[in-house]
DNA sequence: TTTTATTATCGTAATATTGCAATATAATAA
DNA sequence: TTATTATATTGCAATATTACGATAATAAAA
């Protein structure tokens, strides 16, 4: 017990509980503003924009990138990062979805 | 350590973590799922359909509750749970806006 | 080559999450 | 009152996440 029972959901359940959860931390929620704040992808300076170590940045960067969420080059001896908006249009369309469908029920309690 | 650290990120970037957080587990998407198959919000049977324990599923809803992503009414002995509309749009506001900024930025690596 | 800068990985402690059996609670039915 | 039904809570074990110091890896600069 204690780990997901990820091979009871669909593969469209899993897939997007995992977006989900790669956003379910302010860190990485700020991580995503920073990227939208600065305006290109040359970032090096993540690490003195937010209040963590380096190495828990590293490892929110990593978690970001599992996802799909964002996408890392290397540009000489930094590395670049951008957010993927191909992968959060999936979740904006999981939304649209849900929202739509909501509109057209009577689900008020 | 081990704990986030909350009080280092905006009430926005907090509240929308929250918000996927609690969307970040494939039991609450198929919760979510259900709420929306079944025409009403008389919902009894949510632990027939998933694989789960009924505590599990409980828990699962109660997580769900606290981020205001679900409502639940006591109706008679049974409990009448449906989707809070207006909060799941904070999300979708969330990603329409970044893909919206996305698009204005050269943000591809 | 040696230094410097940037990012990743390892190891570890603290805390959180997941899942379930057992039990409790609350409302209805018999 | 005594079931029965539906949901919540408690307690606990297994696992995952968060955070960071120390260290490694990599590439550019001196």
């Amino acid at each position: 017990m204690g780990a997901t029972k990820t091979e009871c959901f669909t593969d469209r359940q899993n897939k997007l509980a995992t977006l989900a959860k790669a956003l379910g931390h302010p860190a990485r929620i700020a991580i995503l503003d920073y990227l939208l704040k600065v305006d290109a992808c040359i970032c090096g300076d993540i690490v003195n924009e937010l209040p963590l170590a380096q190495p828990t940045i590293s490892q929110h960067l990593k978690e970001l990138k599992n996802a799909g969420i964002i996408k890392g080059n290397i540009e000489g001896n930094a590395i670049c990062y951008c957010i993927d908006k191909q992968v959060l249009g999936v979740l904006q369309d999981y939304f649209t979805y849900i929202l739509g469908k909501a509109k057209t029920k009577n689900l008020n309690c």
